[in-house]
Formats: structure tokens, sequence, C-alpha cells
DNA sequence: TAGATTGTTAATCGATTAACAATC
DNA sequence: TAGATTGTTAATCGATTAACAATC
């Protein structure tokens, strides 16, 4: 297992949580090993480029055996930083902020959801979930004093770039963007912005669901 | 501008909502033309991946002028179907049902959304922004008597591929599919299921912030 | 040991970028 | 017309797939 230092390409970095969600499935059904012509059939990806993606990381498998299914799931949990213990809040207590809130599982993936701020004075100061909600103008002075990670962005497009930059300023990481805004931050070349844009998903899915006669001629 | 049959990638494909996205900004702060290079530039592309691109559907830009942000806006919803007069339920009227109904915006990508289901007595009969909940048991009626064309799926995990499959058997074209299960549909070949996995988003996130060290062993 | 399956390099394929003639 | 910028082909680059020696 030799360490390879190549730069992993993004392609790589997106298929590591399929993975991951993939081999946790796997050990809940009590799968001990697999090999990585099986785990590319249920995946639909091919033995060469599962081997080929592990051999970014060093390679986690055995000759003649395959892979250790909870191994190679808490190696890939790993590399993907879900033993950093980092932290999230959650600025916008909206429809959707209250959704992320009450449904995803942050700690599943690593994150320990701490606060959430909004701007409405009927929900701050109330729980949501076990989770306190701040007033925004709180937001400043709790990011001086807790180390935040990342800023999960659920807050309505007109405030979203502001919100956006007091992140930032405060030392976030990165910003988990729910805002169908493509982020503009000059000067923060070192805070990774992770985009959920649900039109863009829709319209993808609009394209594949419309035919192909996408030149508006008649096929002959 | 001639009829090119090629098939179009996938990667070509999921850029042209982001190209959407943006000549319908550019539209709205005025801008009536703008050239490949000057495009390129605010979103982060090459002037020759955009012309490329276009490629791909015939072009419709003009020598020595560029492309009209309006004419090219139009063009690409028309790619993507958003004149089809597509038709959507929701399934599952729980937090992320709720805020999708409520704050998404179905109509500005060319979906009417008219019905949502859910098996809650507390929630059948009401309505939610404008949009009647049914029970659960009325799903197989109203695919029959509908034409819908894609069902959102926003029910619980337990229950995400039966719901999914009773979509199929009704004859929806599409599943926009917000659970974190990865669907196994038997048979549907022609249903397209456009996954919106938030897990996967978010580990992707803490990979990038969390360093380049990703082989445990010490830098030298 | 023999069989299986990985780690790893080489070959192929596809996507991006470069170049430039066509033309507005 | 001259300048600008596209449409389109060719070159390059990177990602996927194939192959096979290493080895469990």
């Amino acid at each position: 297992m030799k360490k390879n230092n190549a730069k992993v390409s993004v392609a790589v970095i997106r298929r590591l949580p399929r993975y991951y969600r993939h081999l946790s499935e796997l050990m809940q059904q009590g799968t001990v090993r697999i090999s990585s012509s099986a785990l590319g059939r249920s995946m639909g990806l091919t033995a060469s480029q599962i081997r080929q993606d592990l051999f970014c990381f060093g390679g986690f498998g055995q000759q003649g055996y395959g892979y250790n299914v909870e191994k190679l799931r808490d190696e890939i949990g790993d590399i993907l930083g879900i033993n950093r213990g980092h932290t999230a809040v959650v600025l916008g207590v909206g429809n959707l902020g209250h959704a992320l809130i009450q449904n995803f599982k942050f700690g599943n993936n690593g994150f320990n959801l701490e606060a959430a701020f909004d701007i409405d004075d009927d929900v701050i100061g109330t729980n949501v979930g076990n989770i306190p909600v701040y007033g925004i103008d709180e937001l400043d002075e709790y990011l001086r004093l807790h180390r935040v990670d990342i800023g999960v962005l659920t807050v309505p497009r007109s405030v979203a770039n502001t919100m956006a930059e007091q992140l930032v300023r405060g030392g976030v990481k990165g910003i988990w963007n729910f805002t169908n805004l493509e982020l503009k931050l000059e000067g923060a070349q070192d805070v990774v912005v992770e985009n959920v844009h649900f039109a863009d998903s829709l319209l993808t899915l609009s394209y594949m669901i419309s035919g192909r006669d996408h030149n508006g001629e008649e096929e002959e």
C-alpha cells in the first residue's frame, strides 16, 4: 500500500460518498467482504474504476480476497473527513432550514449542528429539535466564540450573498448553499462553496423526460 | 446552423441549466448581447467550451456579434423542455415536501405542481399553498385520471421504493428523488430518476474542507 | 498449491481546449 | 471594408477501461 501523492480528481471525490453509502448498506445487511466486481455490479460501475479510484488513496484490499466491507467503509469515511468533529450552523429557519434541522442527519455525516440563526422574532429564542435559534445579529459574536466549520445557507435570495460574506469573515471553511444564487465571494479563495441547486437538478430531469427531438425539426 | 445528430453528453446537459440561470440573470440586468468569452469569464468556463456546448444543438450565435441573451436563453429553455407543460405531484408532505411546495418555484422551471399526497389524516384534505393534499390511497386513481410527468419523492426512506414503484406503474416519466435511497426499479428502463442526495453533497464539502493529508501519514 | 482478486501500468475513449476559416 | 466573433475541425488532455503481474 504505497502513498500516492497525485492530486485526486473531483470526479473521484464525488464518487466517494456513494461508495460510503453503499458500503454502509452492505454492512447493515451483514456483508463482510466484497470484490470490486461485485461492488461494481451493484453500483453500476466497472470493477476497474473502483480499483482505480481506491488506488488514488493507496488501495485497501487484499489480493485473492477483495475488500473488507467495514474496513473499506471506515477508510472512506476517514478520507471524507467524517471523524474530524466538524461543526455547522444553519442560517435561515424558514421551511427549508426547518426541514434540514429536523430531518437531516448531520451526525451521520460527521457534522455537529450547533445553532441556527434567523431574523424573525417569532422563532428567535425557540428551539427547533434540540437546536437553539439565535438572532442574526448575534452571528458575528457567535462565530468569534465558537469554531464553526460550515454555514448552511437557507436564507432568502435577497440576503444570501451578504450572509455568505458574513460567514466568510467569521472564519468558516465552507458554505453549503441552498439558495439558487451563485455566490460571489471576493478574496475568499480558501472557502469552499458546495451548491445544492434544486432548479438545475429539476431542469436536467426535464431534459431527460422530454425526448430526443431537441432541434424542433421533424424526423424523416 | 446545421442539425447535429450526435448524442449529447451528460456533462453538456448538466451545464445547460447553469447557462439558463446565468442568461436569465443577464437578461434581468438588461444585457442584450454577450460573447462566448464574456459569458465564459462570468461563469468560470472557457469560451471554447461554451461554443462547443452550443454547437451540439446547432449554435445560436452570429459571427462578429456574439449571442443575443434573450434568444439564447429561450433556445436553451426550449432544449431543457421548459415549454412542454410538464406536470408534477409531490409524495410526502413532511418538512421537506412542505418546504418544496411552499418555496420552490416549479413554474419557473416549466412544471405545474398539481397535487400532493400524504398518509397523515391531519394534512389530508388541506391545502398547502394552493396545492391540495390527498390521501396516498387516492394516488392510483389520480394517476389514472391525470397525466403526471414526474413524481417528487419526499417520503420516509422506509416507503420510498414502494412509492416509486407505484409512480412508475402510474405512468410517470421521471422521479425527482429526495430520499437518501438509491431506488431499485425493475423493468422501468424508460423512467428517469434524478437524485438529490443531500448527504453526498455534504460529504463532498466535508472532504474539501478537511485538508490534503488524507493518508494519515506525517508530512516530511 | 491453485484460484481469485487486487494493485498498478498501459491503452482507449471521451471531453476540453486550441486554432482558424467563415462570415456577420 | 475591417474587426470581431462565431461555427467547426483538429490537437490535447484527462478519465475510464483493459490487461496482467503480484500476491494473498
